[in-house]
RNA sequence: GGUGGCGUGGCCGAACGGUGAGGCAACGGAUUGCAAAUCCGUGUAACCCGGUUCGACUCCGGGCGCCACCUCCA
């Protein structure tokens, strides 16, 4: 069955061809790196990551490459403004460099405490400047683009598809544009390839054939994604906002340079409210992945978030988050049960049919979704399903090989692809000792239990709980499990 | 003002022109020393007004409300 995308570029729903069979080339736009990274960050990351996550489970191939942006993105509109990064580096008298390294590391490390796998590799923008200047000359040479006092702009009257990808029109970005009387530009729409430094204290510049400058923020991608994925590619990822003017631009830079048709297919995450309300950092409401990770586990996160299609706005809630929380548990808890089960041997004839049935149906359907345009909160309520199913054919009997079914499908689409299993019992190397001393207070408790002891029982029970050790009781002996990591 | 999107139970959130998923919460029962977990069962939903249709939450029109983009933000 083909796998299905909602094409922004087209406003389909298409299904998705590679430019070579059996291959995915995606370029996703990355954070440019002046701050910590936020739960928007994470709607947009674990999105491709699931994506990403799904093709590879649907045997292709494929080349995730995201860049970082680590210079030229103005803090204001109409090319006026400062380097952001640059701004932020003298607020805190340090190198625009190590200014971007510091929150470079906290990214990838926000992104690995969220399970997010490593694109193939990261892209930065300072590491390219060769290839950008490059591409503004292709740009030039075809008349597409034009020099003013070391500035170069892209000539957008003489790109008449401009604004395929957003939907506008000349007239209305004409309108839209913020009038500048005393701009260099020819037309207010256009917009800047390359920033010339020179006179200024722009610490981070380079040589190029207009003198000496920075590059523009949206020649990155066009030229980073053209050299490692090639002038045609498959798939461009990015968050809605950037859809215009920072998509379409790149579209106009690739294209016009002759470098190919740029990407086939595009692909906007939505937005992340915050109790209804938008969230920007310029709001100063934004909610970091740091934060939210001291109070519940990534896979709350990640549930909380997949179980929202990616192209609708999330609502991020405290009781959204704590709705999560108590899903993975719920899910984790019975894949243990489960992979415990399934050690044995035999079991109820009728209970393991049943759920071999409900495990086959379950991986079609869960499948189903996620060709459907990576339809994660229909495959999440399919595997949602399969828990009942499962928990219902445990206490009915079923063993073994069924069980171990129906743990393989939660295995391989609720923790590979989806990324929402975990932190139950066993995590977290330590010397053995928590594993050995809870063993020997359980042992006490059965005693004391024994006994009719219900105080001391019940005192036990109480503060294993506060440590993140749940009991379970039954009529075979007692068990426990590890519900945080921590806390 | 322009463009795109959305309005579903107590909260979150799907699909579908014809029985309205799923998660969380609530209630009753089973189980338990009491719990927890689990199982069984229950309830409550489609912003408003028109239209198309045998039939609309689903399509069309109008209204109201919300969101995003148009200006930096995933």
């Amino acid at each position: 069955m083909p796998i299905m995308i909602q094409n922004s570029l087209t406003r389909k729903k298409e299904e998705f061809v590679p430019v070579e069979p059996g291959r995915v080339g995606i370029y996703v736009c990355g954070p440019t790196v002046y701050g910590h990274s936020h739960v928007g960050h994470a709607k947009s990351y674990v999105t491709f990551d699931v994506i990403v996550k799904w093709f590879r489970a649907s045997a292709f191939d494929v080349l995730y490459v995201q860049n970082i942006t680590d210079v030229g993105h103005l803090t204001d509109d109409a090319d006026e403004g400062d380097d952001k990064i640059e701004k932020a580096a003298r607020s805190g008298r340090v190198h625009p460099l190590e200014y971007v390294d510091t929150y470079m590391r906290s990214y990838f490390s926000d992104m690995e405490a969220l399970g997010i796998a490593h694109p193939n590799f990261y892209v930065r923008a300072t590491q390219h400047i060769i290839e950008q200047i490059e591409q503004i000359k292709r740009i030039l040479a075809a008349g597409h683009a034009y020099e003013v006092n070391g500035n170069v702009y892209f000539d957008v009257s003489s790109w008449p598809e401009y604004g395929c990808l957003s939907g506008r029109r000349a007239e209305e970005l004409i309108e839209g544009a913020r009038v500048d009387v005393r701009s260099e530009k020819k037309d207010p729409r256009d917009f800047a390839l390359w920033k010339s430094a020179e006179g200024t204290g722009h610490i981070m510049r380079w040589p190029s054939p207009w003198g000496e400058g920075y590059p523009g923020w949206h020649i990155e991608c066009s030229a980073m994604a053209t050299k490692y994925l090639g002038g045609t590619f498959d798939i461009h990822g990015g968050g809605m906002e950037n859809k215009f003017p920072h998509h379409e631009c790149e579209i106009a830079q690739a294209r016009s340079a002759g470098d190919g048709d740029f990407a086939r297919y595009w692909i906007h995450n939505n937005m992340i409210q915050v109790d209804g309300q938008k969230m920007g950092k310029s709001l100063g409401n934004a909610i970091l992945i740091k934060d939210v990770l001291q109070d519940y586990r990534a896979q709350a996160l990640r549930l909380f978030l997949l179980q929202t299609h990616y192209s609708r706005p999330s609502n991020y809630t405290k009781e959204g988050m704590a709705a999560a929380e108590a899903g993975v548990d719920r899910m984790t808890q019975t894949l243990a049960r489960l992979e415990e089960a399934s050690t044995s041997t035999d079991g109820h004839a009728a209970a393991n049919e049943a759920l071999f049935r409900a495990a086959s149906e379950a991986d079609a359907r869960a499948k189903a979704a996620m060709d459907d345009d990576f339809n994660t909160p229909v495959a999440l309520s399919v595997l949602f399903e399969l828990v009942t199913a499962s928990n219902r054919a445990l206490a009915e009997g079923a063993l073994g090989e069924a069980a171990g079914a129906a743990a393989d499908v939660l295995r391989r689409h609720a923790g590979d692809v989806l990324g929402v299993l975990g932190g139950e019992n066993g995590e977290g190397a330590d010397d053995g000792l928590t594993e050995r001393l809870a063993d020997f207070l359980l042992d006490l408790r059965s005693r004391l239990r024994d006994q009719k002891q219900w105080d001391l029982s019940d005192y036990i029970r109480d503060q294993l709980a506060e440590m993140g050790i749940e009991i379970h009781d039954s009529p075979d002996g007692s068990t426990w499990t590890r519900i945080r990591e921590s806390s």
